[in-house]
DNA sequence: CAAATCTTAAGAATCCGGTG
DNA sequence: CACCGGATTCTTAAGATTTG
């Protein structure tokens, strides 16, 4: 069953410094010399065929101008779940402790970093309208970002990040529906064979996963068995706090980047420079927690443990 | 601002060893 | 076995913190 999306725009891939190493130091290398590259998303397994588009937009924010590659083509879904499947207990058992105690893991384990943009703070009625990520092995198409069309939810919280109803109420822009398969593409193409994908997202387990996964329900898809979820903002304030035991740990991203004195780049609350940042936050984390990428994955959440604490907050 | 998590502290419940 | 007291564990609630 395939779905066709004749217009999806705002989906840009750039360049990133390529390394890759066994211990998570030194992830990224050069990381000021990001480059914006045209779509030329290709297909992992040879299923999907996508047709690069010339650029159709521009749009003119109060952010400065916006350009956007246009990509346009099929994608099949191969995710869609009934609800009996969708009922079924998941046999995650505890891929963690298997996974970290792999010696392997490294050749198996693709960490990517992400962010969300929301229209606003509700995850029930709320939507998402910019997704960012970057996966840290760096390399050609490592870094993918695209606004999402939040269909008839306006963005009320335009002060937040600069994304104003007009940029992503737009035709052109791709509704999560149509992004999602998108996304599991680009991951599917950082993924190693036969591995694994942590996702990392700053107060991940309370925001960002919850929206994600949300959104791809909604959508009638599922997060992947093979993805972990990884909320980097209890690391921030297991660093915080050591550095001050007896202070409250204060660890936002902002926070973590003046403690790092690490410099931005692009505006604050948009899901690219943010990505951009919490990469080189969790880097320097990871090596201050002495953290390697097993213990990286024994902090890990899968989507059912997430799942399973929405349900519960939900009774209760 | 909404909503969830985390931390902390206080109180309750449980466990265990000592004593008779 | 019954009782006591201390230590440990669990539960709960409040406040701080985080995300957009």
């Amino acid at each position: 069953m395939c779905v066709s999306i004749s217009q999806v725009s705002r989906f840009r891939i750039h360049s990133f410094g390529s390394s890759c190493c066994e211990r998570v130091h030194g992830w990224i290398k050069n990381s000021s010399s990001l480059k914006l590259l045209d779509v030329r998303a290709s297909s992992v397994d040879g299923k999907a065929r996508w047709i690069r588009r010339n650029v159709s937009t521009t749009t003119q924010g109060s952010r400065g101008n916006i350009k956007s590659s246009v990509l346009g083509g099929t994608v099949p879904l191969t995710r869609i779940i009934d609800e009996e499947s969708r009922t079924k207990v998941q046999p995650f058992g505890n891929l963690q402790q298997r996974l970290a105690q792999d010696k392997d893991l490294p050749k198996l384990l693709t960490v990517i970093v992400s962010d969300l943009e929301t229209t606003g703070l509700n995850r029930k009625r709320e939507r998402i309208i910019e997704i960012a990520a970057q996966d840290l092995a760096g390399g050609g198409y490592s870094t993918f970002q695209t606004l999402v069309n939040p269909g008839d939810v306006p963005v009320t919280n335009t002060d937040i990040h600069g994304i104003r109803t007009d940029m992503v109420c737009r035709p052109e822009v791709p509704r999560m529906e149509e992004l999602i398969p998108i996304f599991l593409q680009y991951v599917e193409s950082r993924q190693k064979p036969g591995g694994y994908v942590m996702l990392v997202a700053h107060n991940g387990k309370s925001f960002d996963f919850r929206f994600l996964i949300n959104e791809f329900n909604r959508c009638s898809y599922e997060i992947p068995h093979n993805w972990l979820l990884l909320d980097s903002l209890p690391l921030g304030r297991e660093h915080m706090k050591s550095l001050d035991p007896t202070g409250k740990p204060k660890a936002s991203l902002k926070v973590l980047q003046e403690h790092y004195s690490l410099t931005r780049e692009g505006d604050a609350h948009r899901a690219l420079s943010d990505v951009l940042l919490l990469s080189k936050v969790f880097q320097k984390l990871t090596i201050d927690l002495k953290l390697s990428l097993s213990d990286l994955v024994l902090r890990c959440h899968t989507a059912s443990d997430i799942i399973a604490v929405m349900a519960k907050n939900k009774k209760a």
